[in-house]
DNA sequence: CACTTGACCTGTCCGC
DNA sequence: TGCGGACAGGTCAAGT
């Protein structure tokens, strides 16, 4: 789930909070989520400075200023969530000098400050380690940083920051939507090298526009008054220029709000994203399109739920 | 080559 | 209540 601007809030989130820090320790529980030889975790990551956060498409860039890179993939359920040491350790009448408190403070305290507990927008994290903790990466100020993947389809890799570029999916990768260089014309004619497939499946293949996922393929569609399982051949270049408005609307608003919180999506302080509040057909089957007040419906196109307006969003195969 | 489907995983929900 | 199966949906490999 996590998408363009889920990543993207977490990248701004990590960007105020691990630039400058170092690396102390890593630790993992499951090989795939990190496949990357102990050898080069000691060498080119333990005693490591985070200099800067990037983003490109749904994946993730923490640069370190040993030259490497660790590039994440959070894929459906993961999740980078920072955590720091308490302040001020809850004092305790144990012999002093003895346990020291390792408790973690996550952001709940602040988020119940401004919010009140069980608000909605109150974290999904509980105590960290969980066990979708594949990855905990611990700075030299004894805060943490968790990698939580429940369905283990997510990694992390440590490569050098030049090969980045290099490696298969940056190389075949669409253009960053939100670009300023990136124009409707472009839009349109990546879109239209694929005129025999449905709509919506281009909308989600990586190699033809960057960072769309099931959310805002259905969000865009549904601004654009198109159905999703249009074949582009079908799509009217007026309708195209819509969507490509429509589709950068929704990605923006997105991370306005922080992105989505479906199930699992938390940002790197732990908080949901309140942008399904803001949608139109996302996981709104049963309730009123905002438009015409027809109920929206939840069908299958492209392998994935589907959501639609049956009367603002006509199927036209 | 263009395009679609299945595999990778675990947790949750629904029907019997 | 327990149990099997469908479902969630990003990406790559394998299929048509």
């Amino acid at each position: 789930m996590p998408e363009l601007p889920e990543v993207e809030t977490i990248r701004i989130g990590l960007s105020s909070l691990l630039p400058g820090k170092k690396v102390a320790k890593v630790t993992h529980d499951w090989p795939k989520s990190f496949p990357n030889a102990a050898a080069d975790v000691q060498q080119f990551l333990v005693g490591a400075k985070v200099t800067d956060i990037k983003r490109r498409a749904k994946v993730l860039l923490i640069e370190l200023d040993s030259k490497y890179s660790l590039v994440i993939h959070l894929k459906m359920t993961g999740q980078l969530v920072y955590v720091r040491k308490l302040k001020s350790p809850v004092t305790s009448r144990q012999s002093s000098g003895k346990t020291e408190d390792k408790r973690l403070e996550t952001s709940d305290s602040a988020l119940e400050e401004r919010f009140g507990a069980g608000h909605p927008t109150s974290s999904l994290i509980g105590k960290l380690p969980d066990k979708s903790t594949r990855v905990t990466f611990e700075f030299n100020d004894g805060s943490k940083l968790f990698f939580n993947d429940q369905r283990k389809f997510g990694w992390v890799r440590l490569i050098p920051t030049v090969e980045v570029p290099n490696i298969e999916f940056m190389k075949k990768v669409g253009p960053e939507p939100l670009s300023s260089e990136f124009t409707g014309s472009e839009f349109a004619s990546r879109l239209r090298r694929r005129k025999n497939s449905n709509i919506k499946a281009v909308l989600l293949d990586q190699t033809v526009i960057a960072g769309v996922g099931n959310i805002y393929a259905d969000e865009s569609l549904w601004g654009a008054k198109i159905h999703p399982a249009t074949l582009v051949r079908n799509v009217s270049a007026q309708k195209i220029s819509t969507l490509y408005t429509a589709l950068r609307d929704v990605l923006n608003l997105s991370i306005q709000k922080g992105g989505s919180t479906d199930r699992n999506y938390v940002d790197a302080k732990g908080k949901k994203g309140s942008y399904l509040t803001f949608a139109n057909v996302f996981r709104r089957e049963g309730k009123p399109c905002a438009r015409c007040g027809t109920t929206i419906i939840k069908t299958r196109v492209a392998g994935r739920g589907t959501h639609t307006c049956p009367k603002c969003q006509k199927e036209r195969l």
